[in-house]
DNA sequence: GGCGCAATCTTGTCAGTGTCAAGTTCGAGG
DNA sequence: CCTCGAACTTGACACTGACAAGATTGCGCC
């Protein structure tokens, strides 16, 4: 894998993603170098330019396919609920398309494929809420359960919920959230 | 501010967090450069590692002061749903800050400082559901309503719900996101 | 089959950065 | 006044992203 014969690497773009991938999930985006990702391809240090033309390309080309792979995560969920495990399930398989998604300065905002993806997963979020009984105001609904599934799967993966989860599964553990929202066990104010 | 005739600067250590905050909350943690804020503060270029020593070091410290700035923030508010509303307030005040405190990567996980503000911060949250009713499971009941203050806040700075709230103050609007939430309109599985 | 061409990869270079080490200036406390 | 440590400077090194120009290769098309 690191040394080759030819003089086209072959699928140096996969390669690259997928080595990026793990820098990011283990040490963050800021830990990503494309000369390293360079060297373990086995390739010079500018091969990786020509298929991202930018680091920020890169970026960009992982957060449009984590979008992507948000869309099929959703998939066809049956309610919203299940969308939002769904949501934290898709956070714990792709911790690294998970967090370059959610910084913009990372990303070239107008790319076509990242503007694509994006709306192919929003469409999905959305239908969640599209059928919903009795809802005044389905938007915002459909914002309250994206805040809660978004949150929890954002103090999951900075460790800021670790300790409460045990060893509990995640998804399992979001479910129990859920059930405490969505029966109404939360006490409003004094109980109104 | 450029010039200076002294050559102690006097207060470079607040200078440099200022512009640091002001890079971060503009371009991100990734466009810091410590040479850069040098030069912003018109000192020569490893001046600023003299009070952080790292780059890492000065995310560190910009973290600590925001666990600072959220425990000051959550104050003595009356009851959780106030606490989450006084949450989404940090975040909009403080988007730098923010950002960087929950991106772990970024700091020294083991900074005393860090801890101990990162502590005073858990303790107020923690205070938010100490009193609650009639609630079994008081600290799942926490991290649901954290969970939900935490992903508002993040998607309204990554800018991912300024479409939905359009004009509307933030604050307003989560309080009515979190009314949603409290009065149980959101239907569960099937109304189950 | 082989020719040409464009995609892929290499090599070389430049400015910019973080970090370390060693020297310089300054001010406070004895 | 003098010393000592904190604050800052200067210089250096390895590393990075980006660009330009050249080498290599596979593929379509005649």
């Amino acid at each position: 894998m690191t040394s080759r014969s030819t003089y086209h690497h072959g699928d140096l773009r996969q390669a690259v993603l997928a080595a990026a991938l793990d820098v990011i999930a283990a040490e963050g985006p800021g830990a990503l170098s494309l000369r390293d990702l360079a060297r373990r391809a086995g390739v010079s240090h500018a091969a990786p330019a020509h298929h991202f033309k930018d680091r920020t390309g890169l970026l960009t080309a992982i957060a449009a396919q984590g979008y992507e792979l948000l869309a099929e995560t959703l998939g066809d969920a049956p309610e919203l609920s299940e969308r939002g495990v769904r949501y934290v399930r898709f956070a714990v398989a792709h911790p690294a398309h998970f967090q370059v998604m959610f910084q913009p300065e990372l990303l070239r905002a107008d790319d076509p494929d990242l503007l694509a993806a994006k709306e192919h997963a929003s469409a999905e979020l959305r239908a969640g809420v599209a059928g919903l009984p009795d809802v005044p105001d389905a938007r915002t609904a459909g914002i309250a359960a994206w805040s809660l599934a978004h949150g929890f799967a954002t103090l999951l993966l900075t460790q800021n919920v670790t300790a409460a989860i045990g060893d509990r599964d995640p998804e399992e553990y979001f479910r129990s959230l859920t059930g405490l929202v969505f029966t109404n066990q939360l006490p409003s104010r004094g109980g109104e």
